[in-house]
DNA sequence: GCCGTTTTCGGCCCGACTGTTTTCAGTCG
């Protein structure tokens, strides 16, 4: 056996050691595309037969000849000669900012590196220099590609990349010479971290501001400064792209730069099949070589809309553009299922108050609730063995719920339950009896401790929290921190047909720490046909802004608003709820 | 390695920038 997430590492793999090889580069991307194409399956691809596997888009017979392999020794023997012949520090060298697969074969081959000490010893001892097309320019940067490698961050969670792109979009954006200016790449499409900041922005006279952006306080190097493309690293190891068109080209540069790649390769053989050529100036027609006139003008440009329309397509969301079948699912005419968005939100199911570990009072935290347009709240504080976070005991918790209740006579407007968020202890028991469950409106369930557990035994538990007749929902079912700590790793399929069956919603808790489901998980529990809950677990009053990022989760699990709790009315909330009442 | 509304062979997305070259290869997104 074997994940999609581990298959999926095995074609990345052998889509690098083979370029590193010298492969034929389309093969490489072939690689590529099965990693990709296996990553995005909602079933477990080692369970899957042949036929059904080579269906999908990407698969051919050799990839599924390797998966069944997989499945079968856990290995794939291709990739294991490749990695017999290639040296393991090779990979770290291909990291380097510059050095592409091409560099790293000629370093490794013509100068005996094979990793990054040996790389910088066979610059210092003048070997790199010895290669062909190694300037002195080449090896300076080079070194300062290395030194850099150190000290960079790696991927940035989302909560902290979006405030940095907001701010430094506010800042050029006030530069007269910018006419219009947003952020794009995979913060746009909401992942969870981010690798780099890309900006996009108009102007008619780019190099002011290329040199206002270059030269801003906190750039340590600059990679690239040209007119139309510039990238700088910050002090704190962040990349950060700028790219500059003309107005009435903003849309096709936006999408272009939104991404994501598969995406984009995918639209631009749409536009080929339908005689247009795709680039980030807009969509143009081709003649029957596939040639486009010089100075011919585009059938589209200015907004992201006019691109897709031409294409036959809806315009979809940035979140949903990832090569998980939206080109298909958004054919102009063809009825979709409306995807959730924030404004659909009316309801906040998780909440915390100063009984336990939260900032704020009962009638604070409804009131937030009430002014963003809410129509429920339900108030969840810990349960007695969370003791670290002041959890209620068995008589705290029975006059929380009084406290509760009184609130009502002062927001006769606000729909308000009293909750808990009650611990599933390692066994998959709960924290209160179910005495005093009974005696709550609305329980959530979730894991906080014994986080590290075998996949079978977190399960297990997992399955009997969902099962349990009066728990409502699962909250961040598995625990993981972004960045952080991996969490649990159940066999999620169980848990989706389980949730499903017992009528129990699944948890997005939208904490940009957390994220969790994630949205692959999403996905998953939609095509399983599960309800989700999107929640902030709101702590303090700027939790409520967590939300968004919630929202940008359940997009990209391609969550529909009748699948997400939180959208329904006051009363079909209500009726849900009393399903276990 | 994948794929087919020209195709089972011969294609496979596109452009900016850099450095090293005298016209382009390599890298990146």
């Amino acid at each position: 056996m074997g994940t999609n997430t581990e298959i999926a590492a095995a074609f990345e793999e052998l889509a690098v050691l083979s370029e590193l090889l010298g492969a034929n580069v389309f093969k490489v991307n072939a690689f590529r595309r099965a990693a990709r194409a296996v990553e995005s399956l909602t079933g477990e691809a080692c369970s899957m037969e042949s036929a059904a596997l080579k269906a999908i888009d990407g698969i051919g017979a050799s990839t599924a000849a390797k998966i069944f392999e997989f499945a079968k020794t856990g290995a794939m023997s291709e990739l294991d000669e490749l990695r017999a012949q290639i040296p393991a520090g090779l990979k770290e060298v291909l990291g380097i900012q510059g050095i592409g697969p091409k560099t790293a074969r000629a370093l490794w081959i013509d100068a005996g590196v094979v990793d990054l000490s040996s790389l910088s010893a066979a610059i210092e001892s003048g070997a790199v220099a010895k290669l062909p097309r190694m300037g002195a320019k080449t090896i300076e940067n080079m070194k300062e590609a290395i030194a850099f490698a150190q000290t960079a961050v790696g991927r940035m969670r989302i909560g902290d990349a979006m405030p940095v792109a907001n701010a430094l979009v506010a800042r050029l954006g006030a530069l007269s010479c910018v006419q219009r200016i947003a952020y794009a790449g995979s913060l746009r499409r909401g992942k969870e971290t981010i690798g780099d900041l890309d900006i996009l922005a108009c102007s008619e006279e780019s190099g002011p501001l290329m040199e206002a952006f270059c030269t801003m306080p906190e750039v340590a190097r600059v990679l690239v400064q040209g007119l139309t493309k510039s990238s700088v690293q910050t002090k704190h190891g962040l990349q950060i792209d700028l790219r500059v068109v003309p107005l009435e080209k903003f849309g096709a540069a936006w999408q272009y730069f939104t991404g994501g790649k598969e995406h984009n390769v995918r639209l631009r053989e749409r536009a080929i099949a339908q005689g247009f050529r795709l680039n980030e100036y807009g969509l143009f027609a081709a003649d029957a070589s596939g040639k486009v006139a010089d100075g011919a003008l585009p059938v589209a440009s200015r907004e992201e809309s006019d691109i897709y329309h031409a294409l036959g397509l809806e315009w979809m969301p940035p979140t949903m553009r990832e090569d998980r079948g939206e080109l298909d699912a958004f054919v102009l005419g063809a009825a979709h299922t409306p995807i959730v968005e924030q404004h659909d939100i009316r309801a906040e199911l998780h909440c915390h108050t100063t009984a336990s570990d939260g900032a704020l009072s009962i009638d604070e935290l409804v009131s937030e609730a009430q002014r963003r347009g809410f129509h429920t709240i339900a108030i969840t504080d810990h349960s007695k063995s969370q003791f670290q976070a002041n959890g209620l005991d068995e008589t705290r918790l029975l006059t929380h719920i009084a406290a509760i209740h009184a609130a009502r006579a002062r927001f006769p407007r606000m729909q308000i339950w009293a909750g808990s968020e009650v611990d599933v202890l390692s066994d998959g028991s709960l924290d209160y009896s179910d005495d005093l469950l009974r005696q709550l409106d609305w329980v959530v369930a979730s894991p906080h401790a014994a986080l590290k557990q075998e996949p079978r035994v977190a399960t297990d538990r997992l399955l009997k929290a969902i099962r349990h007749p009066l728990v409502h929902v699962l909250g961040h079912p598995t625990g993981r921190i972004v960045n952080g700590r991996p969490g649990l790793e159940p066999v999620m399929s169980e848990l989706y047909a389980a949730a499903r069956e017992c009528h129990t919603a699944l948890e997005i808790n939208s904490h940009h720490m957390r994220l969790d489901l994630r949205d692959t998980h999403v996905r998953g529990a939609v095509a399983a046909g599960c309800m989700v809950a999107i929640n902030c677990d709101v702590h303090g009053l700027s939790d409520y802004d967590e939300l968004g990022y919630g929202i940008l989760t359940a997009q990209r699990g391609w969550l529909p608003k009748a699948s997400c709790i939180n959208t329904f009315d006051a009363a079909a909330l209500d009726a849900w709820r009393r399903v276990k009442r």
